[in-house]
DNA sequence: ATTCTGACATCCA
DNA sequence: ATGGATGCCAGAA
């Protein structure tokens, strides 16, 4: 499998993702060079559970998106706090302070 | 080949 | 302001 593939490069950008920080779906995907495939990098992010900082990947209200039972919202909130991430909590939906944790590459 | 689906983002009413 | 519809694009059926 090429290392340029859509997926390789996804995979590089999260990793890149500076600690203690956010980026958001569109951001990744705009990175790797599809500004319009945001929902692309959702699926990527799901078939690949471990060996990512997808705790550092919220959508663009700064909310979480996760499906996976097995890496559930809580989980999440207790992996951002741990480095320093302001959590909101509203009506049982988490997020995270955009205007100051988002990552500005 | 065609249709459906979705860890998103926008637009419109 | 909030919800529904639409656009995008790769993978699954």
């Amino acid at each position: 499998m090429n290392s340029d593939s859509f997926e390789q490069k996804v995979i590089k950008a999260i990793k890149s993702i500076p600690k203690g920080q956010v980026a958001t779906y569109g951001q990744i995907a705009a990175m790797t060079g599809s500004p319009r495939s945001a929902r692309l990098v959702g699926s990527i992010l799901r078939k690949n559970p471990d060996r990512l900082p997808w705790h550092r990947v919220a959508n663009k209200k700064g909310e979480i998106s996760i499906v996976n039972i097995e890496f559930p919202a809580e989980l999440q909130k207790e992996l951002l706090e741990k480095e320093s991430v302001e959590i909101k909590k509203i009506n049982n939906i988490i997020s995270v302070d955009l205007d100051k944790y988002l990552w500005n590459p």
